[in-house]
DNA sequence: AACTATTTATAAGA
DNA sequence: TTCTTATAAATAGTT
């Protein structure tokens, strides 16, 4: 139906190929929604060209979902029923581990322990006992840490405290009888903290961030 | 297109509308296959009759589920009714409480902890003491109220083993000089614990299911 | 996007 | 039903 007789093969030249999917798919349509009228049938059509263009025509009365679902009844074909029963399955699954994992940590916690055979108590203290000595190793282990950091802290506060002593004193002297030469003028070794609260305003109290940022 | 031109409106004559359904249907079929030859696109092509028969045409080389599925994505309807969106959602909740649990589990097991905070550690140490000490509590329990469980199998040993005692001096008693009135034969005040193995083959020691059936 | 020669589909009749 | 055929409709190639 046109000039000339074509064969019925991949049309090469895509935009011949472009052009005669225009024409033909108004044509298809047309005759989807004739035939849904005429013969009073649901018709769902969907095409998907090989640019992943969607183009669908579906009878009015119906939506995709009843036409397929007939489709999927009457052919016997299971469509989405299998998705639908892995999704269940799955579900089943993950809830029977869930409802698995939150025995044992209602156990772990203490919590619906009483019907539970002596053995298993058994096996729940160990568990319990290897976890607390776990929690408290690392316990320790951060408390070592925060004390190295105190430590660490009480030095550099120690220092400045020195220095900041000594500029104090310097200056004191550069007002009496002018500069003395170098600033330190007390024996390292001596040197200690004298002066409790530093008396300028930066605090040298290691705070919370300070100990416990220890990672 | 034919021997008179039609109105396109429903065919009221059942079997001339069946005769225009057929004809049409291998029409459209035929032009459904050739556009997808043509074009090089898929289609998917589901009539269903009034009398709820099904006719499909798909293109050969995909099936009814890639062309929905690529129809679902692409046109963003959904294909899928309600009932797999929920469960699809229920699927993410059910896995993002289940790997909460795993990491709450695998703390109060002492793993992964490296990385927490100390006041988190705290809690878990409380956690676990408080666990741990319900255990235990259990376990005390079960303890006593299987050692009362001996003490019980034990009266009752020596009571059966006072009785047969009894029995068997009757019996040898009858032996001697006929029968003697009453079966017992010794004050049951004075009666006492006298035969270690008890004669007969009914062993009186408590077994192991006897002993942890607490509950 | 129109046009039109031709093919194709099909309505009505047998 | 199915086949036939006159005719409507679709469309290939062209402009």
């Amino acid at each position: 139906m046109g000039r000339g007789k074509i064969e019925i093969k991949r049309i090469e030249n895509p935009s011949n190929r472009q052009v005669t999917y225009s024409k033909r798919r108004h044509g298809i349509f047309k005759k989807a929604e004739e035939i849904s009228v005429l013969c009073d049938a649901k018709v769902s059509l969907v095409i998907i060209t090989n640019n992943s263009k969607v183009h669908a025509y579906h009878s009015p009365t119906t939506s995709v979902e009843d036409i397929l679902e007939h489709y999927h009844k009457i052919s016997g074909k299971r469509l989405w029923d299998a998705k639908h029963e892995n999704l269940s399955n799955e579900i089943e699954r993950i809830k029977k581990e869930n409802d698995n994992m939150q025995i044992e940590l209602r156990h772990l916690k203490g919590e619906d322990i009483a019907a539970l055979p002596y053995t298993e108590l058994q096996q729940l203290e160990d568990a319990l006992e290897h976890g607390i000595s776990s929690v408290r190793d690392k316990e320790m282990e951060i408390y070592g840490k925060l004390q190295k950091n105190v430590r660490r802290l009480e030095e550099e506060r120690k220092e400045l405290t020195y220095l900041w002593h000594c500029q104090h004193k310097q200056e004191v002297m550069e007002g009496d009888m002018g500069e003395m030469e170098g600033g330190v003028c007390i024996n390292p070794q001596d040197r200690d903290y004298r002066y409790q609260i530093p008396p300028f305003g930066l605090s040298m109290q290691p705070n919370f961030h300070d100990i416990f940022d220890v990672k």
